[in-house]
DNA sequence: CGCTTTATGTCGAAC
DNA sequence: GTTCGACGTAAAGCG
């Protein structure tokens, strides 16, 4: 990885036409031709930049641009569509290089997915006599994240989020609706369960008869090492 | 902005619970506070970052910690929410800083609504005779980019992109069928306004009997600049 | 300030 | 390879 703090302008033409005037910024050059041009402030977004597959290419300063105070150009074209990103550097106050090697990438612990794991295999968390029927049962606009029965034998669909947001009850809503309409599942007893649920969200769901749950991450990834001790 | 080479591993709780193994990677922290971690590849999305407005504090090495080989623990704590990023360094190999300013930012110059702004200046651009009815043209189902009018007083709804896919193409058709139901409005011919078309877009909307229609962004701007200095 | 729509979205998984 | 939906979506526009 190559580091360049320079004063720079840009041009980007692809998608879109942009410019960035002339300012100092941070070049970060990647090891697969890839380049990020980073303000001092913003979110983890670039302002502007070029995504792999791509390739840099240093270009000749024309007098026009020697005499603006260009002293270099990098033309970062991308390898499959037209996408270019052309920078001038007029002043380059520190360029340095690094081997990074190959990084092992990013582990999610607490997705949705391991939630709903978990939560198959301790479907009593819902209450006593619960059992599974499946996960990710499908429905024609999609797979309910787990299908149980409860004590006396009715269907209880569980929409798992790790924060119970509105958008989540909404989404269990229309799944509740369509297996509500299917007389071999009907009555279904909705459950919104999350490791945190928003006052709102816990308002609207239970407005709309669907049971509120919170799962405790810990305490079930817990429970799931202590009967693996077991077994 | 301060850039760091280190050897570090990491680990992120909020809106879910992630960690990074221990590798060599760059350290991005902004004059705001917001860190990114970025490896050698990938996009220009970090493996791992925090967004302002946060704090990074530095805090103590646990003796266990050090003699997994930590020099360093960098914590990073969202403002305002609980979102909290930990970084262990166990190697600095390269740590800079330097000041860069306010940065004026991208300046977009090509967007659709450039575009559609250009296109209704010159509506003729369709065919002589052609008249602007309004851009942003609502309907039940979203607005249409532009309403016009033909040499013959038939109305023509144009969908205006950067680049025209299928998506676009069938965007204007929800549109079309819609305003063909209404009897104050139909017959609508369907334009498909682009400064690119791709050939399956191209033949999707031909073959639905919509009309695509190339445009020359340069030139429309070119015409523009002319007309004010005209005027 | 909260809500909606856009994005050079990115990213991963199913088909 | 393409399409689809989720995302720590973020960011801009708007009432």
């Amino acid at each position: 990885m190559r580091v360049v703090i320079a004063r720079c302008a840009a041009r980007y033409t692809g998608r879109l036409s942009a410019h960035l005037p002339l300012a100092t910024r941070a070049i970060m050059v990647k090891a697969d031709g890839s380049v990020l041009l980073h303000s001092d402030g913003g979110s983890y977004k670039p302002l502007n930049w070029m995504s792999p597959p791509c390739t840099l290419r240093s270009s000749s300063v024309t007098e026009e641009a020697a005499e603006r105070g260009v002293t270099e150009v990098w033309v970062v074209q991308h390898d499959k569509t037209d996408d270019r990103l052309e920078i001038e550097l007029h002043e380059v106050l520190s360029d340095t290089e690094h081997e990074l090697g190959v990084d092992p990438g990013l582990i999610k612990d607490g997705v949705e997915a391991h939630l709903q794991e978990l939560l198959a295999a301790q479907i009593t968390i819902l209450g006593d006599g619960h059992t599974l029927v499946r996960r990710e049962y499908m429905t024609a606009i999609g797979p309910v994240d787990i299908l149980a029965k409860d004590g006396g034998g009715a269907s209880v669909a569980v929409e798992i989020k790790r924060r119970g947001e509105i958008d989540g009850v909404e989404q269990l809503t229309r799944y509740l609706e369509l297996m509500n309409r299917d007389p071999l599942l009907a009555p279904v007893q909705g459950v919104f369960a999350a490791q945190e649920i928003k006052p709102q969200a816990r308002v609207l769901a239970e407005d709309r008869g669907i049971r509120c749950v919170l799962l405790d991450y810990e305490a079930m990834k817990g429970d799931i090492d202590l009967s693996d001790r077991l077994f």
